[in-house]
DNA sequence: AAGTAAAGATCCATTACATCA
DNA sequence: AATGATGTAATGGATCTTTAC
């Protein structure tokens, strides 16, 4: 989707995209059963519009509707210059009837953008098409997409956002229980005596992928499980299996283990 | 080839209206 | 019937790209 913040590189990016359709207009479903050549091309905004047959019509006024000449009486029936005449300045707006919305939806789940600039003469007749097929003005059908455009964005703000809120309520837990190991661990280290009672391992062993010694589970003769040692686990999704695999929490390690307390978790020279 | 103005397009923020509870 | 909340069509301004000169 180009942005107003986009490069020429995003713009080419874009244009890229929709290349393929210059060839074959009728890759786009909406477009089918439509002769875009047939169409106005660029300036077919100004063509008198259609009105709509499901929709409840009113005028639009303001700067844009003098470029985009407002819908006359079509084959609805409906005269949409009728409040203008009126002298009735404020703005109304039309309801998409369902059948439109759902065509125009359609149309945008295939492309979200219709008038990449690059593929300017063919989306312009698109844009036509698809309003001339809904009985709308083309302004409207450009109007209707860039709105969509930003409820999508608005949408996929929500969610992350949401992911974030709770990429952070992990990591504030993770925070705190490492805080409480690191008490922990403080309070071993300033009373020996405490840790001098316990019986140190009977055998040691070494994690063969970082080289750091691990307990066994248990003193019956099944062999060790390095990770096991871990105390809790991550609840941040992106800590997997192989960051599970080490060993973060020496607290059930004993600390006689290699030369004293606590060099286990220096790093290697 | 580089610079520039105009035209036409999109995006974004905002407004205004329609509908519903 | 009145009203506030919500959804969305429409507007206006900023900005970008293309094109012609």
């Amino acid at each position: 989707m180009p942005s107003s913040v986009s490069s020429s590189s995003s713009s080419a990016a874009v244009t890229n995209q929709y290349a393929d359709l210059n060839s074959d207009p009728t890759a786009i479903p909406f477009l089918r059963g439509i002769d875009v050549n047939r169409l106005p091309a660029a300036d077919c905004d100004e063509e008198p519009g259609v009105s709509s047959p499901n929709s409840t019509v009113s005028s639009i006024s303001g700067k844009r509707s003098e470029r985009d000449q407002p819908a006359t009486t079509g084959s609805g029936g409906e005269d949409l210059d009728a409040d203008e005449e009126d002298g009735d300045t404020s703005r109304k707006k039309l309801r998409l009837s369902k059948d439109q919305s759902a065509v125009l939806e359609d149309s945008f789940k295939e492309h979200s953008t219709l008038n990449p600039v690059s593929t300017q003469l063919l989306f312009q007749k698109q844009k036509t098409a698809l309003a001339k097929q809904l009985g709308l003005r083309p302004r409207q059908v450009e109007v209707w997409f860039q709105n969509r455009r930003a409820r999508t964005k608005l949408k996929q703000t929500e969610v992350d956002c949401e992911f974030l809120k709770r990429c952070c309520e992990n990591l504030t837990e993770e925070n705190r229980r490492l805080q409480k190991e690191v008490q922990e661990l403080r309070a071993l280290k300033l009373s020996p005596q405490f840790y001098m009672q316990m019986t140190p391992p009977t055998t040691l062993t070494m994690c063969p992928s970082c080289e750091r010694v691990a307990v066994p589970p248990s003193s019956t003769s099944s062999p060790p499980v390095v990770a096991a040692t871990r105390v809790g686990s991550s609840p941040l999704p992106m800590m997997g299996t192989a960051a599970a695999h080490h060993h973060r929490s020496m607290a059930a390690i004993n600390p006689w283990a290699v030369g004293g307390p606590f060099n286990v978790l220096r790093p290697r020279s």
